[in-house]
DNA sequence: CGCTAGTAGTTGATGGTTCAACCAAAGGTA
DNA sequence: TACCTTTGGTTGAACCATCAACTACTAGCG
């Protein structure tokens, strides 16, 4: 435990805050076009966006959560949501009772192709457009060293590497 | 209009996609980290390290929204709560009868301070930690490019007076 | 002065995200 | 079989951020 942590230093400020404002500002406006110029939220469209690109168009919720990074729990509320509007279904999973797959309808394969147009053209404008390919590869490595760093110190980061469970 | 947006091809998609993801596993990870060894959620925080860092531990609340780069209302929401728990004051401004400055207490002090040696090291060992000097100024770059590109282009983003923007 | 436009902040409603608790099915082991 | 653990999913509460509407004050201009 450390009971003197030294402070960011400029540098490290910097990166830290420019990191976070950038985010947190064009998630803001790219909502904000979503909601003016479609029916769907961000997190609607993250989610037709998905299930419109895979072959079948049909995906077990447990594979949703992991193409999505959502929680199970936050991929159920949002799920009974768009099933009340008719833009997708759920299904029993033949090959697993306790599991449910997602199947896209007509209407959500409309939303999405609708709004797709636009929201890419945000997303180009506002991010993509900003950056040469090789700064394009470069933000995605430092952001998936991010990642992948989270992925392999997993939360309750009392466990050691090779202690796999708790010793209970 | 484009009736036919281009999709974003594999680089564009990678940098997009470990740009959204990274920031949300990042955050949650932190916000966790966070309850679990202080009183504070990430937005306490946030406020109360601005208000720390400041000379006078005296903000007026417009100024804080610009450092935070919070909206206002937002900003009037965290300030109630946490001045109900005894944190931060608001005070009249005597300069300007509508404006509030928010001043830090000696329990707010006492809090941050409990709170930011752990949370610096976890931000430290989630992100600062993963990069090179020179990494952590690309970074800064790239976000900031990000920051100063929405900033020219504010919202509704009809026709800007002399811009040759979007021809709508 | 009186009018108007703009700025500062608050409020209540709304929708989104996380958490903890729960249920039900599956898989392993004896 | 019985038992126990793990996995897949749902629910309700709590929390947080955004928006639109509103009050109050300021400042510019005739």
């Amino acid at each position: 435990m450390p009971p003197e942590a030294r402070w960011l230093d400029p540098r490290e400020d910097r990166a830290w805050r420019s990191f976070m404002h950038a985010h947190h500002q064009l998630a803001l406006r790219l909502r904000r076009h979503l909601v003016q110029d479609s029916e769907l939220s961000e997190a609607d469209y993250e989610m037709l966006a998905v299930l419109s690109e895979h072959p079948t168009e049909r995906i077990p919720a447990q594979d949703l959560c992991a193409l999505l990074q959502w929680e199970k729990s936050r991929l159920s509320h949002q799920v009974r949501g768009m099933e009340k509007r008719g833009l997708i279904v759920r299904q029993p999973n033949l090959a697993d009772a306790r599991s449910v797959v997602v199947c896209l309808l007509p209407a959500g394969r409309r939303a999405i192709e609708d709004a797709a147009p636009q929201h890419v053209h945000n997303v180009r404008r506002h991010f993509i457009d900003l950056f040469t390919p090789a700064e394009l590869d470069t933000l995605a490595a430092l952001n998936e060293r991010v990642l992948r760093h989270l992925a392999e110190a997993p939360f309750p980061e009392q466990s050691t590497p090779d202690d796999p469970e708790l010793p209970r």
